[in-house]
DNA sequence: GGTAATGTTAGACT
DNA sequence: TAGTCTAACATTAC
């Protein structure tokens, strides 16, 4: 489930598993996932050392000794730590052995995932185009880059230009719990509003990073356990309805979400 | 067996 | 020009 809640709990997870241990092996599983030269690749991690993370939206960045491995999950992509080859992921597609005999892969089983050197974050930011981080950004900013805007609402919240972090789960949550339609114009929106959309967009971050982005673990008065398999809405018991929203189902309260 | 699934991107279209 | 839609990428589950 790799949106921003989901990156963050990665990072999180490298740094307590991953940092500070010597790379004695990498092994590349897949070829698909590597944007990197693969010789380049194994040769720069390999007796090197994650030393530290950067998170900018969905996207993870893992200091090594002079450059970043960067790494992007896609729609399935998760990393795992662990001790011995039986526990190995699925569909792993990329292997790395610590000193200390334990084991980080980057499992993808759909492999829409991507892992990369890069020289510089801000650069490869600079380079991607992406808007400030959705946690980290303040609210005039906010407001300046969604202000304005032609589309929907919930194409602007997860428009990685704007914003960068959001993505379809969680701008449903984040209509669900402002009760807007997700195919409100931006334009038909005020400023109030949009501040009230900032505060929530906040609060439901916060919340995914805090449930560690699993499903069972969010509030019951959120969308998201029940957007699925016909659910109704935890506040009224409506069915939830479901359109399609810049190509991707959103799922939606009839009843609260009408505007 | 058709459809859809947390993401991104290119190209066609309005 | 900005924004939407569709398809493509790859794989699996219902």
């Amino acid at each position: 489930m790799p949106e921003l809640p989901d990156v963050e709990v990665f990072r999180q997870y490298i740094e307590k598993t991953s940092l500070d241990k010597r790379i004695i092996d990498v092994i590349i599983k897949d070829e698909r996932i590597m944007q990197a030269d693969p010789e380049i690749f194994v040769r720069t991690v390999t007796g090197n050392i994650f030393h530290s993370t950067h998170r900018h939206g969905k996207h993870l960045f893992v200091g090594l000794d002079t450059s970043w491995m960067y790494m992007h999950f896609g729609m399935s992509g998760q990393p795992k730590y662990f001790n011995t080859m039986e526990e190995e992921p699925e569909h792993n597609r990329l292997l790395f052995t610590f000193e200390n005999g334990y084991f980080l892969a980057y499992d993808c089983q759909r492999r829409l995932g991507k892992v990369d050197l890069i020289e510089d974050v801000d650069g490869f930011i600079t380079k991607k185009n992406l808007g400030p981080d959705a946690l980290a950004i303040d609210e005039s900013t906010f407001l300046d880059h969604i202000k304005g805007k032609r589309g929907y609402i919930k194409s602007a919240l997860m428009n990685q230009k704007l914003i960068a972090g959001i993505g379809n789960i969680f701008s449903d949550e984040i209509l669900f719990q402002a009760r807007l339609y997700p195919k409100t114009k931006v334009r038909h929106l005020d400023v109030d509003e949009l501040k009230e959309i900032y505060t929530i967009m906040k609060d439901v971050l916060k919340t995914g990073i805090k449930c560690e982005a699993e499903e069972e673990e969010f509030p019951d008065d959120y969308i998201i356990p029940h957007r699925e398999k016909r659910g109704i809405c935890p506040i009224c018991g409506a069915n939830l309805g479901k359109i399609k929203v810049s190509g991707r189902s959103s799922y939606f309260c009839p009843e609260h979400q009408s505007k």
